[in-house]
DNA sequence: TCTTCTGATGAAAGCGCTTTCAGTCAACGT
DNA sequence: ACGTTGACTGAAAGCGCTTTCATCAGAAGA
């Protein structure tokens, strides 16, 4: 043996001439066993089998024009969020055969367009993007190319997409604060720039504020890097400002976290002095020292229903336009009642 | 406009008729720019641009034999680590114009065999893996099928690595502590089955502890799954014995915030009534409360190292058989010398 | 002036598979 | 007994690109 320069791979023709049969029959064996009589079909798995057959993608797909690879388009895999959602969305491709290609833009449209053109060019049956905001020469991409597109977190009326309402992620938080009777409320969010899903929930923490005949200023509203380190910072400024809030909302709960922890440093008691809510409902939330308050996300369904969405639409079967998961607030420790002034 | 139905995707050979040129000519376009007169090739590039072409994957890779692709099996994407891994590598490889392919085995030797069969039959031009240890069928279609491979985190002493010493890991975690006057100290780790790194974690620890003379008895190591509950309820165990530890190592810094929950659960007050070391160096690591002492290990690096070995591979430029990345202890709040008794 | 290069381009043969279109053959109906 | 039908299987034409190999100017050397 030793090293041996690796052989000539076993292709369908070497399955065939082992097997008897014409390179038509091995191919049906493998996608279609249904039309071939039981003998045949057995002959050829066998002949596959021992030669240690394994059928060349890059042909499948130029041949019959579809890869089984479906495209996920995230702004970084190194997120919680993100990582969950991928890994539901792989588990539920692999059942059915398909795989994932995966690439990040670090919230760059630029990086995006380019990443959608890397995908598009390997020839992904289907794509999965984050958002609903993105290039118009993007946009301009992913319709002529036909190709099935899922977005997910939020639609855009046009695309099919499975979205959560993060308007209402960002209401019911500052419901629940101004519920508790507090009344000057600041938010941590992420650049908002290339982000729909925090300018939502930002928007929907103030009209909720306003309904209650309250308000959230700019001055109360800071926009940080999406870290926990960048929710500290947020939640520094807010606490040094003069007439500091008594409660802060996190457009992720990672600011939250953050949150918590500047308080903690600062020897202030949470939720005594200062109520804290996230929104994303991660599985670190519950743990943290006090149980995060949060408007839970189902983020691994997202990834589940997109996988699914995304299959069907590859194989031509009827979905859902758009998909609304529902959020759901979680009451825990870090929050409470405005304590008598 | 309107519905159109998806006009015939343009190829290689319109951009090459509306330039003027050959087919070849195109190609080298794109492939080897240098070979073309300066003239042909902005004609070229001005058609293509103009045209909007965009290469078909499968065809280039099935001509050319090279997919310009990358895969990755991990255990799973939802965790820190792996995710983290993933990104860093995910971003090299975009450099150099690859795409990642990534699949998980959820620590099923059999699902991962599966996944090797999936990535290899798509002609991925290398393959990242987590670990040395899996099913002889799959180290067997590794080998034969000559492919570049980079096993991460734990190397087999064949196959080339980019690794860490998980046993030194687990020996500083054991030895900080005997340093700090522990003699009876437990630990939590992942199922061992499918996982060596865990298991060298466990025996570094081992053995750092019978070279102080002390011992790492099985009744004081717990197998948990790999989340900060199985941390918790890990901790738990550990401290319902009638002679409890008076320190905990979690094999991944997931257990220790388990622990560090766990005790503040109990009133257990930590580092004073119980010292907790973690293994990974999470972000979140340095956020709980108190800051966990953990050994830090490079995940990123790990992943960028990959990529780039990988590429290196692939262009069959020589690379290092094994490169072994070190991990540095981070002492923090979570540990602390054991108060006289 | 007549080779001999060199650089730029084209013609054409695949890469390994899928899929249409025919064709074979046994079973069936009348 | 003979056209029919239906179930299988095979021949062959690509899928869109890469890559030899050949060609052909024009530059350089003799």
């Amino acid at each position: 043996m030793g090293t041996m320069v690796s052989a000539a791979r076993v292709k369908l023709s070497d399955v065939a001439r082992d097997a008897g049969v014409s390179a038509a029959t091995v191919s049906r064996a493998i996608a279609q066993p249904g039309l071939l009589s039981p003998e045949t079909l057995a002959r050829v798995r066998a002949s596959a089998q021992r030669l240690g057959y394994l059928p060349d993608g890059a042909a499948r797909a130029l041949a019959s024009g579809r890869s089984m690879t479906i495209g996920a388009i995230v702004p970084t895999l190194d997120s919680a969020i993100f990582a969950r959602a991928l890994q539901a969305m792989q588990a539920t491709l692999a059942q059915a055969g398909y795989l994932l290609l995966v690439a990040s833009h670090e919230a760059s449209p630029a990086a995006e367009t380019q990443a959608v053109r890397a995908l598009l060019g390997r020839g992904v049956d289907g794509l999965m993007l984050v958002g609903a905001e993105r290039a118009p020469e993007t946009t301009a991409l992913l319709r002529t190319s036909g190709l099935p597109v899922v977005l997910t977190w939020c639609g855009d009326g046009h695309f099919t997409a499975v979205t959560i309402d993060n308007a209402m992620a960002g209401r019911l938080a500052a419901q629940h604060l101004i519920c508790l009777g507090h009344r000057r409320i600041g938010m941590i969010v992420g650049h908002l720039q290339f982000n729909d899903r925090q300018r939502a929930r930002l928007a929907g923490a103030r009209m909720a504020l306003e309904e209650a005949g309250l308000s959230l200023p700019d001055s109360l509203v800071v926009e940080q890097a999406l870290t926990l380190a960048g929710g500290r910072a947020g939640c520094a400024m807010l606490l040094d400002l003069d007439d500091r809030p008594t409660a802060l909302i996190g457009g992720i709960d990672l600011f939250a976290i953050g949150c918590l922890e500047e308080a903690h440093a600062r020897g202030m008691a949470v939720p005594d002095e200062l109520s804290v809510v996230g929104i994303d409902g991660l599985d670190m939330s519950a743990h943290v020292s006090p149980g995060l308050t949060t408007v839970h996300v189902p983020t691994g369904r997202i990834g589940n229903l997109a996988a699914q969405t995304l299959i069907a639409m590859v194989a031509r079967r009827p979905v859902e336009r758009e998909t609304l998961l529902p959020v759901e607030l979680v009451v825990r420790r870090s929050s409470q009642t405005l304590p008598p002034h």
